[in-house]
DNA sequence: GCGTCCAGGTCTACC
DNA sequence: GGTAGACCTGGACGC
């Protein structure tokens, strides 16, 4: 099968990027903590659709190999789709220099630069992003992995019963009662075709807000312009996209700050939180997020070597 | 097996 | 600008 290397930048660490948060436990990534390896069904652009595999035994500093199933030889546009995608999903691109020093000046997030935490999973496309963060909200996590795995039902199929997440003329094609039984999404259904349609017509072109020179005050009222996309979604996605000017406090970032920062005491309300994260600035996103990720990163599912 | 209750974030109507 | 209630599902619990 083929194998393509992706080069990585001196800071870039694999697992700890892997299993940075929930993302990698919803298809189609799956995650293997034992064999520490990261799949991912993609279909490219030309329709063919491929097994990703990321063994972190493989990584070396500076390359990250990718097997490539399902596909007996590569085309050049091919390898440099699979790159651009997973090189995105991995953020290989993001300068996180600043970030890890101001962690060393602060005793309670040394740690953060010594697991080589600080870079998030995404997805190869905003529309993934969009979509998972929206099964995120108003919800348990048990339920929104049960969404996800319902709606790549809807992708289109590699073997086995594999599929790639469905693109959004797949979601906007159909009714909303077809999704909803589809799904199972709830009232976010309605969002989820609502969402599909305004890409599929030109209404809104997500991907283009990846533009760094869009100012992160202005992304964000993008986001919360969609249906279902209230502070803590809008927040979500902006982390995803390296845009950490701003938090995205839900229940188990409430709990954090209550039981780590704040000697168990529970916030009055969110605007204390935002308090305790406004001496990160630009930063402070990701700061909140290495709360939430401490004890994972300091638990028995992560070794120090990974 | 069935019914009830609860958790989760956002939207809408209302003040 | 702030607040209350509705939205929908899965899971826990009691019977």
């Amino acid at each position: 099968m083929p194998t393509i290397t992706l080069t990585t930048p001196p800071d870039f660490r694999f697992w700890p990027t892997a299993v940075s948060h929930g993302w990698c436990d919803l298809l189609p990534y799956q995650c293997d903590e034992n064999s520490r390896t990261l799949t991912r069904i993609e279909r490219l652009t030309d329709g063919k659709v491929v097994k990703l595999t990321m063994h972190n035994a493989d990584f070396k500093p500076g390359a990250l190999p990718i097997q490539v199933d399902g596909i007996q030889k590569l085309k050049p546009e091919q390898v440099a789709e699979i790159q651009r995608k997973i090189s995105r999903a991995l953020e290989i691109d993001r300068d996180l220099t600043v970030f890890h020093t101001l962690m060393q000046t602060n005793a309670r997030y040394q740690w953060v630069e010594r697991v080589g935490a600080g870079r998030m999973l995404a997805s190869p496309t905003m529309w993934e992003d969009l979509v998972k963060t929206l099964f995120t909200t108003n919800t348990l996590w048990s339920a929104t992995i049960q969404m996800c795995q319902r709606c790549v039902t809807l992708g289109e199929i590699y073997a086995n019963g594999e599929h790639a997440f469905p693109t959004p003329e797949r979601i906007a094609a159909m009714n909303l009662d077809n999704l909803n039984t589809h799904v199972r999404a709830g009232y976010r259904g309605a969002y989820l075709l609502e969402l599909a349609q305004r890409i599929v017509n030109g209404e809104v072109d997500v991907e283009s807000w990846r533009d760094p020179n869009i100012p992160s005050l202005e992304l964000y009222k993008r986001i919360k312009s969609l249906k279902g996309f209230g502070d803590y979604a809008a927040g979500n996605m902006l982390r995803l996209m390296g845009h950490f000017d701003r938090l995205a406090t839900d229940t188990v970032c409430r709990e954090v700050y209550k039981t780590r920062i704040n000697n168990g005491v529970p916030a009055v309300d969110d605007k204390e939180i935002a308090a305790y994260y406004e001496p990160f600035g630009a930063w402070r996103g990701l700061v909140q997020w290495m709360d939430v990720m401490q004890d994972y990163y300091h638990g028995p599912q992560f070794n120090r070597s990974d």
